[in-house]
DNA sequence: CCATCTAAATGTGGGTCTGG
DNA sequence: CCAGACCCACATTTAGATGG
């Protein structure tokens, strides 16, 4: 491995000029500038970026806990976050989570030292989250919230599930049902509450509509789609906790011969790119701001990290975008 | 006194040497 | 055999040394 040490002795300067040739041109010679370059040059000399971290006591890495990409929600975070990072000459670590692996990542994550952590994946209740504010690492999580209330950017989640379900209710179904992931994320909390919400204002009880909390994986999206067409009263629409489990629902429903919406209506949350598709045309809440939640997190890191704000706390209002899976109940 | 350069300190984790 | 001292990898930064 050539080092700045080598370069130093086959320019005949020292090993601080070298670095200075590299990091402050303007303050060296330039006739000493053209010999180091020289020297680098022959040597193959490339800087050691492990090296520099040490002395500088930061890593430049940014460390992203995303959810998995088969959800679209986190391919549209992603590329904003990894793009936003790198124009800010920091790089990113990413780490996929999931609902089972979550530990043994934390650990690798903490190992890394990154000089802050961006995440979607964390639990309501989380030591994680302690453990971070006891580090001081600066950190933000991106549509997930702990009990704490500190430290995240989020959409308004019960507003999300009460706009979808009124939007169901507005257009006429009588019977509808929810499918949505486990409770102990604060994401699906928020959004069943907002959808049982809007029942009530209409007068629904809500033990009487059929809701599935399920995993978020392919598999049991699918078991949840079967329970749900041996129900006595079938619904006419469904309302997904995220466009990503909605769009699972559109992929089963048309593997069975269904019709969407003629058959289902379906409704998701989020509004990822993929929804706006034309072949897709998804009904779904979404945040009103055309840049999406990983954005608008990953700006307020950079805020924290610049000292320029301490606890972020944002809660993104939404508005429903009517596409082609829903439409008025005909039985009406 | 300024332009230009350099010695030494710095961080972490792991290896080697020393003395008891 | 073990604790503790000390050294190493490396690039950057600080404070200070040269030369003119």
């Amino acid at each position: 491995m050539v080092s700045s040490k080598d370069v130093a002795k086959h320019a005949g300067v020292s090993q601080t000029t070298v670095s200075r040739v590299l990091n402050t041109p303007e303050l060296v010679k330039p006739k000493t500038v053209e010999k180091v370059m020289k020297a680098i040059e022959d040597l193959n000399y490339i800087p050691n970026d492990i090296a520099r971290s040490l002395v500088q006591k930061k890593t430049g890495i940014i460390t992203l806990i995303s959810g998995p990409l088969h959800n679209p929600f986190f391919v549209d975070t992603t590329t904003a976050i990894v793009n936003y990072v790198n124009a800010r000459g920091y790089k990113v670590n990413v780490y996929f989570g999931t609902e089972d692996n979550l530990h043994s990542i934390y650990n690798a994550v903490l190992e890394t030292k990154a000089d802050a952590i961006i995440l979607s994946s964390m639990l309501y209740q989380d030591d994680l989250f302690f453990t971070l504010e006891k580090l001081g690492i600066p950190f933000i999580m991106f549509n997930r919230k702990h009990q704490e209330n500190r430290h995240f950017v989020e959409i308004d989640n019960v507003q999300a599930g009460y706009l979808a379900a009124n939007h169901i209710l507005s257009l006429g179904h009588q019977s509808l049902c929810w499918i949505g992931g486990p409770h102990q994320m604060s994401t699906f909390f928020g959004r069943y509450h907002g959808f049982e919400k809007a029942l009530k204002d209409h007068e629904i009880e809500a033990k009487s509509v059929p809701a599935f909390f399920t995993n978020t994986n392919k598999e049991d999206i699918e078991k949840a789609f079967e329970e749900l067409l041996k129900l006595d009263r079938r619904p006419t629409a469904i309302c997904a906790a995220t466009d990503a489990i909605a769009i699972e629902i559109l992929n089963l429903c048309l593997e069975r011969g269904f019709q969407v919406p003629r058959d289902f209506n379906v409704i998701g949350i989020d509004n990822v790119e993929l929804s706006k598709h034309h072949s897709i045309a998804l009904t779904t809440v979404g945040i009103t701001s055309e840049e999406n939640l990983g954005f608008l997190a990953i700006e307020k890191l950079f805020e924290v990290m610049e000292k320029k704000s301490t606890c972020i706390q944002q809660t993104e209002s939404v508005k429903l975008f009517p596409r082609n899976t829903t439409c008025k109940n005909e039985l009406i």
